[in-house]
DNA sequence: CTACGTGCAAAAAGTTTGCAATCGC
DNA sequence: GCGATTGCAAACTTTTTGCACGTAG
């Protein structure tokens, strides 16, 4: 049911090989590079099914309007690390497990996202 | 050269009378029914100013659009919980504490931001 | 062939701005 | 009274949707 089309991969193409995260208005200029008339409809219906499918991110940053960027690890349940130094995105495989009492009463947890801030391994090193 | 106008106690009462981040769309609809013919603007110019002048601070989560919720000097660190029902975002007071050991090696955590999602006790009650 | 995916344009949602009228100080 | 602030409407930006056509499987 999923087809593979030249539209979506070149703007799955273009994220990947950015390293990265693009707003929808530069995926479309870089992707109408090699698809033209491409429509920025497309980008964002093709962004929303592939997030869905878990294999982009969305960025949320402060301020920002939301950015994309590849998910190589997919499948099983993690978090992520962002670097307050360089911006990237790490996988961090730990989870600190139930947090279903951490809600107010009459609240019910489905699901969780952590992220934690600070500084990865690279800049660590740099300083 | 700060004025203080109905407006703008209006808008301040009502986001440091709820507990839970408000979007401006809330707090226009919230503050309307004290002043009378509120328009949005003025809710967004106020935002603006109040968080210039730290008295706000902006909610980010992913895939939604800005909320509001008030610094205030019992401030602490807290969490987010947002209804996948009705959306709304409420305050969590707790958290799991240490998460610095949940980096991979070399990693310096500073800090951590944890959404919870599912139902709240308003929608479980209604179901 | 048969839908799913696309392009275009219009619509919706969110935010900002211009301007005359209003109101705090 | 003076000038900051407001309300309204229009402008803008970002994202979504309707519909006819194109095209992958």
């Amino acid at each position: 049911m999923e087809r593979t089309t030249r539209q979506k991969t070149a703007i799955l193409t273009v994220i990947e090989s950015a390293r990265r995260p693009l707003s929808p208005q530069e995926i479309l200029e870089a992707a109408g590079l090699q698809v033209a008339q491409l429509g920025i409809a497309t980008v964002y219906r093709n962004l929303k099914s592939l997030t869905q499918e878990g294999r982009l991110q969305i960025v949320t940053l402060p301020g920002e309007s939301p950015r994309y960027e590849p998910i190589t690890v997919a499948s099983h349940h993690h978090h992520h690390f962002q670097c307050l130094h360089c911006q990237r995105v790490f996988d961090v495989h730990d989870c600190p497990g139930d947090l279903k009492k951490m809600a107010p009463q009459g609240f019910v947890v489905e699901r969780h996202e952590l992220t934690l801030y600070g500084a990865c391994a690279d800049c660590n090193a740099a300083t």
